[in-house]
DNA sequence: TCTAATTTGTGCGTATGTATG
DNA sequence: GCATACATACGCACAAATTAG
């Protein structure tokens, strides 16, 4: 039989005397004290119920002095916070989709920590206790699991896999190693006939492990292995698949590509990480290999709403076009 | 948890008196009692911020008579609130490059209102006061002049012109209209041959006012003029030059290129907005037409630090390749 | 300037009911 | 039936900020 939580009657009283106009945008409601006397609650169970209240963002306190109406809104259920590395049209496409997602009583806010381990410490400090779920694109491996713990809300993790905190929080992610093995081991075939498979990456916002992947695959199925920070003023190896995640290293190849007067897809190979609609026309079509970060957002929203904690992994797409 | 004490607004107010010029040297700043009606705090509060502000030498007693401004040249920590329409990578630009002309004492929050009115009218509510810094990039022609007013900290508004607000507010912007006449103006001679020119855009973030520099431009030079929503499906006009925002676009008029078998910068030209690595290896090289980002976020700093109203008009780059 | 009162924030221990396997 | 985990609920103590006198 259900029965209703006893501090709900604290979060419903609040609600209605919005609805009211009892209190109004910026009102002080009754304090901590105040409600344990008028509900016979206890401190804890009053403090549960306005936590509640302020992850919606409907409430606002001031230590020492109040809670306050902050928001009029009582029909937001969950108040999500997007907390990612940097902006990318990417990043848009997970917050579409998560926002479609869930539909009505969901607003969403997007901040960026720019990969910097002291700004996103700072950020969680200066939004803890603030919303109901917080959507974490972790950069690096820094210490953040108890700051994760005490942010009073939901914690999904997403893209970026952090080993310390899988299966402590949920989390939708790519696996960066198995996932670049399973492409390369998916078009093989094709890449028969080339002898070496070379990473060119360099940002600090490209994960390494990228490169696990590409010696398993290479020892597996008999390529030399290769890694170059940049392809910058470098000629071309025949005979090597060159793969980078950073645009101004498709523009190296390609350049270099003109110079050499090589044929892509028949001297070299390039694969590329990221579809975009450009890639498409790019001499002849940039083969890619993706994450669909449209399923990631709607991942999202079913962690959002199942309880308990999952481990999702996100699928990868290989878009073969030109140059294998 | 991270929260601002209650006192600090006090400090706040004076050291933004101070750098706008309210407060000069020797000036007497409001009594306390003055203080406990603006703010609302009780004395102690009020004594606690004005001894912080005596400690770091910035204010001095005299006793029963008031406190003085003994110093102008203080060291403030900005606060600033970057709220921007939809994430972007030409977005992240700006914000880097206002973070590094700012050096150290600076903390910087960005913020998405999506171009939704109603989303950046609340958004306003729920930062006012937070900040002493507020650069925002309006979206379409609201009514938000009495928000920014009541902010409580210096306003900039950048990329978008909004006719209603310039000369009220601190601003670096693009003129769309003029910006697009200028540069076409200064191709002239690579364009003459062509008979029409054709803006193509859909999105609702994209400025309507590109096509009134369009329309000016050909009534001056006597090109035809015209618009379109989209090029899917659509065949290329010979003789004619698209302007293009949107990527999605060029794909569409390079896929038709290749089904008409025309040829780009001979049969029809084409020019393209924001620059990007990766445009310059596309069909030999498209044109595009910029506004220089990193120097806005260069400009915004010093609009920061200079006190007073100022407005700046961005600088644009027509970068001339393959496809006129 | 000092002190007492109020109010929110945090941590720890304990007990209970419910869902899971 | 049993072990476990988790959310709910209560009580207590102390810390930190603010207020009032």
């Amino acid at each position: 039989m259900f029965r209703e939580k006893r501090y709900k009657q604290v979060v419903h009283a609040v609600e209605k005397g919005i609805l009211d106009g009892k209190y109004k945008l910026g009102d002080r409601i009754p304090s901590i004290n105040s409600w344990r006397i008028r509900t016979g609650l206890s401190r804890s169970s009053i403090i549960l119920a306005l936590k509640e209240l302020k992850s919606r963002g409907i409430i606002e306190s001031d230590q020492s002095v109040g809670y306050f109406v902050s928001s009029t809104k009582i029909e937001v259920v969950y108040r999500i916070l997007l907390l990612f590395g940097i902006p990318s049209l990417f990043k848009e496409d997970i917050s579409n989709s998560l926002i479609q997602s869930l539909g009505n009583g969901v607003t969403v806010d997007i901040l960026f920590h720019g990969a910097d381990p002291e700004t996103l410490d700072l950020l969680l400090d200066k939004v803890a206790g603030k919303y109901s779920v917080y959507v974490i694109i972790p950069s690096v491996n820094c210490n953040i699991e108890s700051k994760l713990k005490r942010l009073g809300g939901k914690v999904i993790l997403a893209d970026y896999y952090v080993d310390s905190l899988i299966g402590k929080f949920s989390s939708v992610t790519q696996d960066f190693a198995n996932d670049t093995y399973d492409a390369l081991e998916s078009c093989l075939p094709a890449i028969r006939r080339y002898k070496e498979i070379i990473l060119v990456q360099n940002s600090r916002f490209e994960p390494m492990s990228r490169m696990d992947g590409i010696k398993r695959f290479c020892a597996t199925y008999n390529f030399e292995v290769g890694y170059i920070k940049t392809m910058e003023n470098l000629p071309i190896k025949q005979g090597a698949i060159y793969l980078t995640p950073e645009d101004r290293e498709i523009v190296f190849i390609l350049t270099a590509m003109e110079k050499q007067n090589l044929v892509i897809g028949r001297d070299f190979g390039l694969i590329t990480f990221n579809e975009t609609v450009l890639k498409k026309v790019i001499s002849g079509g940039l083969t890619t290999l993706s994450t669909d970060f449209v399923q990631m957002g709607r991942t999202i929203a079913e962690l959002i709403r199942q309880p308990g904690i999952r481990t999702v992994h996100n699928p990868w797409k290989l878009i073969m076009r030109n140059t294998l």
